[in-house]
RNA sequence: GGUCUGGUAGUUCAGCUGGUUAGAAUACCUGCCUGUCACGCAGGGGGUCGCGGGUUCGAGUCCCGUCCAGACCGCCA
């Protein structure tokens, strides 16, 4: 077994050469007189012909045995094709074969292994290992490469190093499902995997390591989506004796870096956006700024026109879509609709038509004159051809809502271009947030996340109010890194676990060895966390995160081609000392 | 935990208000074809309509249950 090329390699200059390729049957086209033979492999396709003239019989006796995705080994002479083939790069050559070894026959595949293949998702993850044999698959993973390992180059550069923390840790109640593990030496006891390597990162800057990196491996245990693995990775960092200053125009510089090495795109602004200000233009806190239509808040133009339903409403919100008002009323009584579904949940939808002669025509115009109406479209931005969509309620619903049709209408319009790359910081992202359920204050990002020290009085008084110094990193609309400075003293710590209903003991029994650490002196830090999986797909110019993970779990957490999770028989149960319930 | 959509040939799908023998494309098999590369032409095989129950003279089609898949809400510090 022996190959002297790829069969991506092969140029007109190698004719005349005896070559060794191998690879897997992609076609046979048998023509009778000659039977052409698309042999792939990572590399490419090269073309094997068999030809009545100049083949030998029993080689074109083989080659009548082939079938697709066969394994098989040639050897051959590298020959100037006479019709050519000017799609692919080994188009002007072919081999003609002189001899054909079958390494391996090939049961008929349950899909086409092409670009557009013919097989539905469930099947394609079933027989993944097929899959991966497709173009557009196969590109997605080495693409992948390609990113991790400029990460690696750039930190690297900046003198960070890659450290491994471990899997098998402890669970702690606070933020997402653990994934647990039963463990059979210590009886009854479990070890979870890490939601994340927070508190491990944390101890490697305790531990003086100064500047880390990890690509690792992370584990929640919640309901899936279309973007959201059980599973998924995270470019893991954490800097020491530093402010948030430096962590942003480090991560700024990554962020850069990549978008110079993978998509050749030099980044002029990198906006920095305070959390308020984004919740407010935009209605959300990772909002894609490759587009306008921002919020135009619309109470002073808007109450007090006896219109009881905007009269009633906490917030009225406008924005403008640009060349709307020539949708039809069949288009926004659709539009209307869409907002209405359950999934949006806005009431209802007022609109007005900005005309080219200036004139407005709004779905209430009895209530406002036409005085109103230019105000609304001052508001929004809105211009003659314009459509301004307006939305009330209670401020952060609304909020919500407007940010789901403003998503919508970009969408729509085709603002929301895939090659075309905005990211920006979101900054001073509130330090707690009030859980309805459990009735309490929740850490919004982690409960290590140091509060911003101007704020800390209001601790006490209004604790919604505090802002912490924690970071998000916004890229077109998805959140792809998120970090904050943490908390280094031990009395920091302690009052925000008191904040977040902590009992002293339960804070020791949980974070015990932190505050533990935080006694030996700990040095300021910080850092933050890139989903890998998300910014991959998104720097591909794709939604699906699934291409771009090798063996990806499907919406119910299942692996269907190796069939878990699955049962574990009795005897490994007795041996956890575990029992099952039914 | 909830809402919605789907499950018919190897595969992707069509199949109307219930009505003869369930179709198309593609893949596959056979034959033909002197330059194919989405090859072409002729022919052929291929189905427990996810599963269970019900309504009906009659169910792929209607109803109930169930399983599987997908999208979304809740959830994801």
């Amino acid at each position: 077994m022996h190959r002297s090329h790829t069969n991506g390699e092969l140029r007109i200059e190698n004719a005349g050469q005896e070559v060794q390729l191998a690879g897997w049957v992609q076609k046979i086209r048998d023509k009778g007189f000659m039977i052409w033979v698309d042999l792939r492999d990572r590399y490419g396709i090269t073309q094997l012909i068999f030809d009545e003239e100049r083949s030998e019989k029993a080689v074109i006796e083989q080659a009548k045995t082939l079938g697709r995705e066969f394994v098989i080994q040639v050897t051959g002479t590298v020959i100037e094709r006479q019709s050519k083939n000017e799609k692919i790069p080994t188009g002007k050559i072919e081999l003609l074969v002189s001899k054909l070894q079958i390494l391996n026959g090939a049961a008929l595949p349950p899909f086409t292994i092409e670009d557009e293949t013919d097989g539905g998702e469930e099947l394609r993850m079933k027989y993944r290992y097929l899959d991966i044999r497709r173009n557009p698959v196969k590109e997605s993973l080495i693409f992948r490469h390609k990113v991790t390992q400029e990460v690696r180059n750039f930190l690297s550069n900046e003198d960070f190093i890659e450290v491994e923390t471990p899997y098998l840790i402890k669970s702690t109640p606070e933020g997402a499902r653990d994934f647990v593990v039963p463990s059979r030496m210590n009886e009854g006891q479990f070890y979870a995997l890490p939601q994340s390597p927070q508190t491990f990162k944390q101890l490697l800057m305790v531990g003086g390591m100064d500047k880390y990196f990890q690509i690792v491996k992370c584990f929640r245990d919640e309901d899936l989506r279309a973007d959201r693995q059980p599973e998924f990775t995270q470019i893991d960092c954490e800097m020491a004796f530093v402010e948030q200053e430096d962590i942003l125009n480090i991560f700024e510089g990554l962020t850069r870096h990549l978008l110079q090495k993978i998509n050749r795109i030099d980044i002029a602004e990198f906006p920095r956006m305070s959390f308020e200000h984004a919740i407010k233009t935009y209605g959300n806190d990772k909002p894609d700024i490759r587009f306008g239509m921002e919020f135009g808040e619309l109470n002073a133009a808007a109450k007090h026109r006896n219109f009881k339903i905007f009269d009633e409403a906490e917030l009225v919100v406008g924005i403008a879509v640009p060349g709307g008002a020539s949708y039809t009323r069949k288009e926004i009584d659709k539009l209307i609709d869409w907002v209405r579904r359950p999934q949006i949940g806005a009431l209802g939808m007022v609109y007005v038509k900005c005309h080219e002669d200036g004139t407005y025509k709004s779905s209430v115009d009895k209530f406002y004159n036409q005085e109103d109406l230019a105000k609304w479209a001052e508001e929004t931005g809105a211009k003659a051809g314009d459509l301004i969509c307006v939305l009330s309620g209670v401020a952060d619903k609304v909020r919500t809502q407007m940010s789901a049709l403003r998503m919508e209408l970009a969408e729509r319009l085709g603002l929301r271009k895939p090659n075309e790359f905005a990211p920006l910081w979101v900054v001073d992202f509130p330090l707690l947030e009030w859980d309805e359920e459990t009735e309490r204050y929740h850490a919004m990002h982690h409960p290590f996340t140091s509060p911003k020290p101007e704020d800390m009085a209001l601790l006490d008084t209004d604790p919604g109010k505090v802002r912490a110094n924690a970071y998000d990193l916004v890229l077109n609309g998805n959140e792809i890194g998120g970090g904050s400075i943490r908390i280094h003293d031990k009395n920091t710590q302690a009052l925000m676990f008191d904040h977040l209903g902590f009992t002293p003991e339960e804070a020791k029994e949980q974070f015990g060895f932190l505050m533990n650490a935080f006694e030996y002196g700990a040095p300021p830090h910080g850092g933050l966390a890139f989903g890998l999986d998300r910014l991959v797909a998104i720097l591909a110019g794709k939604e699906t995160i699934r291409d771009f993970i090798a063996f990806p779990k499907n919406n119910s957490g299942r692996d269907v081609m190796i069939d878990a999770p699955s049962k574990i028989d009795a005897e490994q149960l007795t041996e956890l000392n575990l029992k099952l319930k039914h």
